[in-house]
DNA sequence: ACGTCCCGCCAGGGG
DNA sequence: CCCCTGGCGGGACGT
């Protein structure tokens, strides 16, 4: 069947002259009807004067603007009807415009107020609805179920729904995001745009299909709805999530702004995320295309509700759609932590109408079953993905992947299906969490800057293009403030598995999982694309890609059988390419085993406490902080850093303390990063071999690729050069600063990571005894950026408040990315 | 030509 | 069984 035709061709002309005698308003000329179906009727009146309304006016307040043009709008109609003969009739039906569903939608919501007094209900009938509003019921139903979503309405019975109005929506927006972190979508996210890269470098879809196929597999993930208490669906039976796509669509379109930074989606990855998540693999075009359709359609009725707006992102790849969030920001949930055990009593009320009250609703909001759930769920998503991972390392048939089909099964997040939760495990995440938070909280207050502002389209450092080669320009160089009070730098290592990783469980609080930092993970797969990035045009030097393909694929087989002190010993002689592959399977077994927490990256301190009591340091350092210790210690032993078994005695492990904690990044990218810290090494390194931290210098530029796996860098005293290699595969471009003073050696890197696109900035210090107030002058030198536009200065965290630990904030400026309204 | 997305068929399921 | 729901995708419209 075909969409009845309309001749639009003249329709233009014919409109465009007529106007001018037309009545004030451009109203397109009404039609009688020619078509035998959809006769007007009185009420269609609505329609018309909407239809009549210049595109301004429309796009402001329309529901004032309804009542008043009315009649006059009315008047306009017949005068149209009256003057105009069949032929013209026709050419002037309303325009498609004019029946869009964003229209339809203001005329909907219109009919409600936004904060309808609790006292009285209003009620939707659907049928008044679809009368009034004169459209068919189907587009009705598209609206109401993006409004079930946000929870703005909630539906009672056939053709019955409940008007909340915004009511809810805070807490609906924030049970989204919660949400959205733990679907790890930021990291979906990045890798979605990794891939895309990895095609346009890709010269011609050689092995576009490979890529295909393992791009689907991103998340499976099930239909879950996302309720509020007290705002459930009602109707009993209704709750079969079967129909509820649409809801749930529009749930994870709302959840991807609200945990992107900057809140800008394009419909694209929008699309292939969602897409990704229930139906693993199979990204065929037409399912794309559907997809897409459907986002429209939510995308207009939010935009209706002023939640976002369309705008352009160009990239080189040109311009492409996208929706920004304009709607309210979501605050962190600061309530976070009463997710006590009950792990059975899982299975809270869906029955029980909560008697409405909005306060009791926000009370009972971060309710515990849900929490629970949640938090499960997102591990066992954390293992599918490293499952994923594995799949595609090991991307050949040898090593075909079982997934039990129980596990990817679906996992509601309803808090009725709970399932019961390993206790340990639940208590590291309990700690974890509450670390995190508390930290959090230091951090906000020591620095509002690293709230994301409501804006971040006006932030310079969007309008800050990279262009081809992200890094090269020393004005946009990424930017770490010294914490105040200490001296002490800090390395990041970031591990490619723990780019998966989800570290906050508070998703009220800004902090999100690292995206996808994974240094390492890149340099197979993303040497070629970082090389096209930088090079900009012909002369693509091959990457070692193909290499390290046929390497990972001989590997295979051994390492299966290998244990796993095997795997270290061997590590420490592997290459790099080696050892990432080895890495990764050994944190999946680890991961295999328990389900165990895995912090996203870690901070390595390679300098003591700087100021005075060491006492006090480690001892807050305890009571602060180590509710987590032995959860991130274990951790990293079973493998998450992947360092040799000997590496690991030489840098005497035990003398360090794992702590977490927050990087704050800027608005455009926030991080969690857990810490590996030796906090006291001079006391407890007595055993160890003669220098840990050069040690743990070395592994890390090795691991980072910054020097050759063979290659160590000499130890204290004096690192004059390190050998910074700056056709590093995973580095696409990189500065090095080495410096040196009293016995302390620092070692600073920029470099960039394709993966995220953006900077990071590695700085490495040995041991500096009492010499607090140096090292801060030099790592600002460093450091800060000339005045460049996004040099404003924030942040850093510090989870003990102690100055222990140094703190800075990581600038990782958006590259091309331009926004551009409509 | 491509981005939008309206339209309405029709399956599934509730009453 | 009727009718409400809502998935779905053709193809029209807009630029």
């Amino acid at each position: 069947l075909k969409t009845p035709l309309k001749q639009a061709a003249t329709s233009q002309l014919i409109l465009t002259e007529r106007q001018p005698e037309c009545q004030p308003l451009t109203t397109p000329p009404k039609p009688k009807e020619t078509p035998p179906a959809d006769p007007w009727t009185p009420t269609s009146n609505l329609k018309m004067l909407i239809s009549a309304a210049s595109p301004e006016i429309r796009s402001r307040e329309q529901r004032r603007q309804l009542s008043d043009s009315s009649s006059e709008v009315l008047q306009t109609k017949h005068c149209l009807q009256e003057h105009l003969l069949g032929d013209e009739y026709e050419k002037s039906q309303p325009s498609r415009k004019e029946k869009s569903l964003g229209l339809l939608c203001h005329k909907f919501l219109a009919r409600y107020p936004d904060y309808p007094s609790p006292s009285q209900k209003s009620y939707i009938c659907l049928d008044e609805v679809t009368e009034e509003l004169h459209v068919e019921r189907r587009r009705i139903y598209d609206i109401v179920n993006v409004l079930e979503s946000l929870h703005m309405v909630s539906r009672l019975a056939r053709n019955r729904y409940v008007w909340h109005g915004r009511h809810n929506l805070p807490q609906t927006l924030q049970a989204l995001k919660k949400v959205g972190e733990e679907n790890k979508y930021i990291q979906q996210i990045q890798m979605i745009k990794k891939r895309e890269y990895e095609h346009e470098f890709d010269a011609d879809g050689e092995r576009n299909e490979e890529m295909e196929s393992s791009f689907g597999s991103s998340e499976p993930s099930e239909m879950s709805f996302v309720e509020l208490p007290g705002v459930e669906f009602r109707a009993a039976s209704v709750n079969g999530r079967k129909y509820k796509s649409l809801r749930v669509m529009s749930q994870k379109f709302v959840m991807l702004f609200l945990v992107s930074t900057p809140q800008i989606v394009s419909l694209e990855v929008a699309a292939k995320i969602l897409i990704g998540e229930d139906q693993l693999e199979d990204l065929d075009k037409s399912k794309f295309k559907t997809k897409i359709r459907r986002l429209y359609d939510i995308a207009n009725v939010l935009s209706s509700l002023k939640l976002i707006k369309k705008v352009h992102v160009t990239e080189e790849r040109g311009r492409k759609p996208a929706f920004k969030w304009t709607g309210p920001e979501v605050l962190p949930n600061t309530q976070d932590t009463k997710l006590e055990a009950t792990s059975t009593a899982c299975s809270p009320p869906l029955s029980e109408p909560i008697p409405s009250k909005e306060q009791c609703s926000k009370a009972l909001f971060p309710s515990k079953g849900k929490q629970n759930f949640t938090r499960h769920s997102s591990l066992i998503k954390l293992v599918k993905s490293i499952e994923n991972d594995r799949r595609k390392i090991q991307s050949a048939p040898t090593s075909p992947v079982k997934i039990s089909a129980s596990t990817y099964q679906s996992l509601p997040v309803f808090p009725n299906t709970i399932a019961p939760f390993p206790a340990i495990t639940k208590h590291q995440l309990e700690g974890q969490s509450k670390t995190a938070k508390e930290m959090q909280m230091k951090c906000a207050l020591s620095s509002p800057e690293a709230v994301p502002k409501p804006e971040p389209s006006q932030q310079p450092a969007l309008s800050q293009p990279f262009g081809a080669c992200p890094v090269s320009h020393s004005s946009v160089s990424p930017v770490i403030l010294p914490h105040p009070q200490s001296g002490v730098s800090y390395a990041i290592y970031l591990h490619p598995s723990q780019a998966h990783t989800v570290t906050t469980y508070s998703p009220g609080f800004m902090l999100q999982p690292l995206p996808c930092a994974n240094v390492t993970g890149i340099k197979g797969n993303n040497s070629k694309v970082l090389n096209k990035i930088t090079t900009e045009e012909g002369d693509t030097q091959r990457g070692p890609d193909e290499p390290i393909k046929s390497l990972a694929a001989e590997e295979r087989p051994e390492m299966k059988s290998e244990t796993s002190s095997q795997r270290c010993l061997k590590r420490s002689q592997a290459l790099p390419e080696n050892n990432l592959i080895k890495r990764r399977k050994s944190d999946e077994e680890s991961l295999d085993t328990s389900l165990t927490f895995f912090p996203s990256g870690y901070l390595i301190p390679l300098t003591h406490c700087t100021h005075g009591n060491k006492a006090e340091c480690s001892s807050k350092e305890k009571a602060g902080v180590c509710s987590l210790q032995h959860t991130a210690y274990s951790s990293a032993i079973t493998g998450v850093i992947p360092m040799p078994a000997s590496e690991l005695k030489t840098v005497n492990i035990p003398a360090f303390h794992i702590t977490p904690l927050n990087i704050m990044l800027s608005p455009n990218s926030i991080a969690a990063a857990p810490v590996l810290s030796n906090s006291c090494l001079s006391s407890s390194s007595t055993s160890s071999a003669p220098n840990p931290s050069s040690s743990a210098l070395n592994f890390m530029l090795q691991h980072i690729g910054l020097i050759p796996a063979g290659v160590q860098v000499p130890a204290n005293p004096v690192l004059q050069h390190v050998p910074v290699s700056s056709q590093s595969e995973n580095v696409s471009h990189n500065s090095g600063s080495t410096s040196v003073q009293e016995g302390k050696v620092k070692v600073e890197f920029i470099f960039y990571s394709p993966i995220n696109e953006s900077n990071f900035l590695f700085s490495l210090q040995t041991s500096a005894p009492k010499e607090p107030q140096e090292p801060q002058a030099v790592t600002e030198n460093f450091f800060r950026t000339p005045g460049g536009p996004n040099t404003e200065p924030s942040l850093c965290a510090n989870s003990d408040g102690t100055q222990r630990t140094s703190q800075g904030t990581l600038y990782i400026p958006q590259r091309k990315l331009e926004v551009s309204e409509d």
